[in-house]
Formats: structure tokens, sequence, C-alpha cells
DNA sequence: TGCCCGTTCCTTTTT
DNA sequence: GGAACGGGCA
């Protein structure tokens, strides 16, 4: 193959660099992919043994796409490419022993994570609603992706008197790994910081794998944390034909231990590395990259990169002002079907991207309304579903009979009378004598502070788990099959007119034809914890299929290495884009962060590009007006206002509807006002002005809202009463026991939009 | 022991 | 809008 013909002379450079390292700073859409698959098939072209290749990226869906293109280019040749988690899991199950792990080990996922760690919160009697688990994982999943073991951040933190979060953490750790390990069981960092440390106490086992991966690829790098550098470094010692690819600006994962400095530091870590700039831009319109440079631009840590393309200059980027998230979700279904109509697109060439998974309900009604197909990133949602979960749980526990979270998660359903206080016996009983709670539970009938009947119930579910095997049944969808018939579990369901019942029959069964299709790939060597893996780690974006005649939804993060024709990035809002918790912080890394995050939005879209925003929009299940987005300041872009005020929409702003029709608001500046690029927050004394910009905030306050006095502090709207300048206002601050009353158009109140 | 209901709290992004 | 918890009742 002539590498040469196909390639542009960078993106040559990078294939034809074999020996040392080397690093890729690749912008969007360079022909990132394209690069790493060439590289793959002129090593092996160049006689580099196909196993001697280790491909590294993050997600399953990077990885089967890499798989399959280096197929393409030389058919019947296996390289190895995996995520890292999966890589791990990998040399966690054949090396696992040193760290204490057995082959058939479970792996964690968020909410086996929370459940432990509320177990562990409320055995140390620690309140879980002031020091709740979520923040608790967190805490733990920052300490781990930094390397942090639970003895050395109790010992750091034990003593912490400035932050009790820290100091609490710091009690939970220890307990916690330790009730891991006792189920043997790890959760999504583990596997990172276990091989860690398996290659840094381990130098034979480092040294072996060093041998074993002469050449490595990593894509994303700039999404690699603390641990997965230390693995990444460990691999590399001796051998050191290291390829890094990845772009600074595209790095939005620094809430998850991301370190863009790995990236940013790596002609340091190796100072005879080769550096290759990939910048030209193969995907978008020269307008969309316009848009993306100038808003990328206002980040100060980043490696300067001119971003250039031979593509068409193409149509302008929209700003879409829409009433609401109704009005915006119906109006982009209505685009995308007429669009469709007229034959210009297809529905597979749109995507719609948010910051929260929570605003994909919105559209998600109107495509359905409006017949569209769509597809969901976010599928992982199946796995987490209550039914899909405890079925997992009846399999994780069969396969390791030692973890605690499954047997917690099913032994009292469906109901076997087995209730929290005889749950909370056997625990005791069982860590008493460091047994397992299936152990426990075998011998239930030796456990004195158990009545008879619970130790009978207990002992019964028991039997019934150690008679399931996957011996017996041969395949994962059987032993399914037989779990499902033994516990009955759907029975209750089955005669229910409720559709939910019915929907959960449907996820049941969905399960067990995933597990068909696990168990017709792999044959006789399929196995239980194969199956449970790829439960596991499955992803947001795995299920998603470009061929399948459907609009995509999926949130920002998700979206990174996609692409698609028409790009919908909605809820451009301050407070959302960026999310409300960086422009809270004092550092500006958070905000950089959103930044990128907007930024791999953007250059997703090849040909047309829509940010929209909205005036109020419900959030929690409350309406809250809107702030225009810092990040629209920066980006110029044609301005659409496509609200209705006096038209059909009502929302709680009602009332201020009904003042216009009394004559008492100035209709006119309100026509005049147009959502410019303008910040939409406004204080009340703005509104006394009539400027333009007062038009734009005519509702001025809603019951409810929350807003900031100069002196009185934070406080919620309790009470409104008359129109325009004689409206009233009456605020609770969070401080006072007494609401105050203000003079709307004079007081210097501050709508806090979205808190 | 199980279930229902009201209260209260939180609430980003993901392997 | 959802999850967790506490209280009350069967």
């Amino acid at each position: 193959m002539d590498f040469q013909q196909v390639l542009t002379p960078e993106q040559y450079a990078a294939v034809s660099h074999h020996q040392g390292p080397l690093l890729v700073l690749a912008g969007p859409g360079s022909g990132k992919t394209r690069v790493i698959t060439h590289r793959i098939a002129s090593l092996i072209q160049a006689g580099v043994p196909a196993n001697q290749i280790l491909g590294i990226t993050f997600t399953n869906k990077a990885s089967d796409e890499m798989g399959e293109r280096v197929q393409q280019l030389i058919p019947g040749i296996r390289v190895e490419i995996s995520t890292f988690h999966k890589f791990c899991v990998r040399i966690l199950r054949r090396y696992g022993r040193a760290v204490g792990l057995d082959s058939n080990f479970s792996i964690f996922d968020t909410s086996d994570q929370q459940q432990l760690i509320r177990y562990v919160l409320n055995e140390l009697d620690i309140d879980t609603v002031a020091y709740n688990p979520s923040t608790m994982a967190g805490m733990i999943s920052r300490a781990k992706n930094d390397l942090i073991t639970a003895e050395r951040y109790a010992e750091a933190f034990q003593e912490s008197i400035g932050d009790h979060l820290q100091a609490v953490a710091a009690r939970v750790y220890p307990v916690y790994q330790r009730l891991l390990l006792e189920s043997n069981a790890v959760d999504f960092d583990d596997l990172l910081l276990h091989v860690a440390s398996l290659l840094k106490g381990s130098p034979e086992l480092r040294a072996t794998l060093d041998e074993r991966y002469q050449y490595i690829l990593v894509d994303e790098y700039q999404d690699t944390n603390l641990a997965q550098y230390q693995i990444v470094m460990g691999l590399s010692l001796n051998t050191r034909n290291l390829c890094v690819t990845g772009d600074p600006d595209q790095s939005i994962y620094g809430w998850r231990g991301a370190k863009i400095e790995n990236i940013l530091q790596f002609e340091r870590d190796f100072p005879d590395c080769q550096t290759i700039r990939l910048e030209q831009n193969f995907r978008s319109t020269k307008e969309i990259l316009r848009v993306a440079d100038s808003l990328i631009v206002h980040n100060q840590r980043r490696k300067v990169k001119t971003l250039f393309t031979e593509n068409p200059e193409g149509t302008p980027v929209e700003l879409l002002t829409y009433n609401d998230e109704r009005q915006e979700a119906e109006e982009i279904a209505l685009h995308i079907r007429r669009a469709v109509d007229r034959g210009e697109f297809e529905y597979t060439d749109f995507a719609i991207f948010y910051r929260v998974n929570s605003l994909s309900r919105e559209l998600e009604l109107a495509l359905a309304r409006h017949k569209i197909p769509y597809q969901l990133a976010g599928s992982v949602a199946f796995y987490e579903r209550t039914e899909v979960k405890d079925l997992l749980a009846y399999l994780k526990l069969i396969n390791n009979p030692d973890d605690r979270v499954a047997f917690g998660r099913i032994v009292n359903k469906p109901l076997r009378g087995i209730g929290k206080t005889t749950q909370r016996k056997l625990i005791r009983w069982a860590d008493e004598k460091g047994i397992s709670l299936l152990e426990a539970a075998h011998q239930a009938a030796d456990c004195s502070t158990l009545s008879k009947r619970a130790a009978t119930m207990v002992a019964r579910f028991a039997k019934m788990i150690s008679g399931f095997s996957l011996a017996d049944t041969g395949s994962v969808a059987q032993l399914m099959e037989v779990v499902i018939d033994s516990t009955r579990m759907i029975d209750s369901w089955k005669e229910s007119p409720d559709e939910d019942d019915q929907q959960r029959i449907a996820n049941v069964n969905e399960l067990v034809s995933t597990a068909r299709k696990y168990d017709q790939i792999f044959g006789d060597e399929t196995t239980l914890e194969g199956f449970l893996e790829v439960s596991t780690l499955a992803s947001a974006t795995d299920q998603l299929d470009a061929e399948s005649g459907q609009v995509t939804l999926m949130t920002l993060h998700a979206a990174k290495g996609l692409e698609y024709p028409v790009v919908f990035i909605i809820g451009v809002e301050q407070n959302l884009i960026p999310h409300e918790r960086v422009l809270r912080e004092e550092l500006r890394d958070g905000l950089e962060e959103e930044r990128r995050l907007f930024f791999v939005g953007i250059t997703r879209a090849e040909q047309s590009l829509y940010l929209t925003q909205t005036r109020e929009r419900s959030l929690r299940g409350r309406p809250w007006r809107t702030i225009t987005s810092d990040f629209l300041k920066e980006i110029d872009v044609e301005v659409k206002d496509m609200t209705d005020f006096l038209g059909e929409h009502r929302s709680h702003f009602d009332d201020f509807v009904e003042s216009v029709k009394r004559g008492e608001v100035d209709t006119e500046a309100l026509k005049a006002a147009t959502p410019q690029k303008k910040p939409l927050l406004m204080t009340g004394a703005d509104l006394l002005k009539q400027t333009p910009e007062a038009a734009e905030l005519p509702q001025g306050f809603s019951v409810g809202m929350r807003v900031r006095h100069p002196r009185y502090g934070v406080g919620t709207v309790m009470g409104i009463s008359g129109f325009a300048r004689k409206r009233m206002v009456t605020v609770l601050f969070d401080e006072m026991e007494e609401g105050q009353t203000f003079v709307a158009a004079h007081c210097p109140l501050q709508p806090l939009g979205l808190r």
C-alpha cells in the first residue's frame, strides 16, 4: 500500500514514524483516526508482528471503529485494540492475585459503588444526608485517579480540620476499599489503580509487558489521568515506541481526574520525541471552523494551533432563541422534518447535543410527536433499570459469591421475608466469622441471633443461588432463563395491565437476547464474567449506529470523536454552557474546560450548525429565567429571534401577558427588543429605565425565582402584586425570618436565573 | 416485615 | 423531577 498517495504530508510523516516516541497534535476533523489506523498498517507492512502492537482508546466505540478500520486496511490480521479499562481488566484477570483479586472479580458500576459507600457510611454512623454517598464516591474516585491509596489518604487527611468532607472521606475510603476486596470486586477507578500498582510493585511483570507491547498507540491522550499516565509510562520504559495522539483543546474530562498536562508535557517526558501537528480540517465548513476558532482562542492554557480547511465557506452558524424548551424542541423537530421532506437530508444526518442529560426529555417528546426516529446515546440507562440490574445481580452473585452488593440487592427480591433486620444480623455474623455473605447464608441455621423462620428463608436463598451454574446450562442466556424461572421475577408483571410492567418484561427479554448474542460470539468459550464485564463497561455511545436512519441525541461529552452533517447544540445559556458549577469556582480551569466542551460540540458539525437558547427553561421541575451564555459573546453568529410572546405562548409568566393586554407595558419597546448577545441578566432598577434591554426582561420576577439583593443576600420570591411600575415583589431572604417587599422597578434585586 | 406516603434533599459531564 | 429516609399502619 502506498501511504504517501492517500495521506497529506503531515499525516504521512506520522504514519511513517515507527521508532521512538511520537506526539501527534491533531485538531478536530484532521484525520486522526486515519493516521492511527494507517500507522498500524504501516508497522505491520514493515514486518512488526501484530501481537506486539497495542492500541488504547477511551471508549468501546472508538476501539471497535479502529479495529474495523485496521481490518479493512490489512485483512486477516488481528491487532489488540482496547479501551484503557478493558485492557486493565485483562491484566487483572491474569495477574490480579498480587493485589488480592481472584480472576472472577466483579466490577462495580457507579451505583454499586454508591450502594457500598452508603453501607459504609451507615456502619460508621455518618449521616448520609450531610455526607452523601455520591460526593464521597467522587472524592474517593479523585483520590484513586491520583494514585492515592486508602492508607495514604487516611494518613494525610484523617485530621483534616479545614475540610471536614475530606476528614470523613479519610474514614470512609479505607473501609470501602476493604469491603471491595472482601467482595472480590473493583470499581472503575480500581481497574486503573490496581494495574498501575501492579506495574510499580512488580518490576518483572512490568518488564514482561513492556517487552510484549513494543508499539503502543494511545488515542485521546489529553484525557488521560495520572493512573493511566503511569500505566502508559510503565509499558514504555524499555521500548519507547510510544505514539500518543490528542488535542489539548478537546480535553473535557478534567473533572474525572484527566490531566491536560500529560499531553502538554509529553515533549518534556520524551525530549527526543517527534511532534507532528495536524491542522488541516477535512470535516467542517470554513464558517464553522471560524466560529470554533474564535471561541477557543479565549482559552489561556493551550498549545496554539492554526486550524484551516479547504472545504467550502458554508452557511452562517445560527443562534435561535425560543420561548422555552418546549418551543425549542418543537421547532427543531419541525426543522428536521421539513429538511427530510424536502429531500435535503436524511434523519441520520442530524445530531442534537446538550450539556445535561435531562435536556433530552423535551426533545424526545417532540421527535416522537412528529414521528421522527431517533437514537439516544445513553442506552447505558438500560443497564441502570431496576429489573436489569436485578437480573445482572443474580449473575454477579453466581459468578462471584463474595459480591456483597449483589447479595444485598437480590437477597429479598422478589420478596422472601428476609427483611432489613435479618440482613443486618446476617452481615454482622458473617463479618464475625470472616466468611462471605452467601457462605453465611448457607450456614444460617448456626446463627443464634436469627429466628428459625428467617434462617430457613436465608438458607433456602443460598441453596437456590448455589444451584445455578453456567456449567449446567452451557450458555449465559440459558442460565438467565433458569434464574428468571426459578425466581419468578417476572411472574407478577405478566398479568399486569400496567404499561411500565410490560416494559419491564421487555427489558428482561432484551437482556436475555443480549446474552444470547454474546453466547453466539464466544461459543463454548462463553463466560459469565465476560458477559458481565461487557454489561458493566458498556458506554453511552456504544449502541449508536450511524446507518440506522435516526436522528442522534447525546450530551456534549458523548459527542467527542463523532461527526454529523447538521448539528444542533441546545441550551446555550449561562449556567448550562458554561455549567453553573464552574461559575462558582475561583479558578478559571473549569471555565476553560467548559469552553473546550462547547468547542468539541461545534467542531462535530460538517455543514450546518445551529445553537439554541430559550428565554425560560424548566430544570429540576421548576421554571427559570435564563441568561445568555458568556460564550456567545465570543463568537459571531447569525441571531434569529423565534420567540412569540404575544402569541399563544403561555407560561407561568402569564400575568405579564395580561398586563400587556391592559396596555401597561410599552409593546413597541418589546418588539424592538431583540435578543442580541447582551446578557439577559437584569436588575429590577433596569426595568425603570425602559431600555430595550429592560423590555427583554418584561416578566421581571416570578414566584419561586431565586434573587440576590446587595444588602440582604440571596432569597426566594414569595409573592408578586401589581403591574408594570407598580409591581411589588415580596422576597424571603435565606438569612431572614420575615419577607421584604420591594417596588420591582426600583429595587436592586437581581434574578439569579438557573439556580 | 412490608408498604405507602409525605418530607427533604440534591441535582454535570462518564469508563 | 427523583431518590432516600422516616413515620405510620396493615
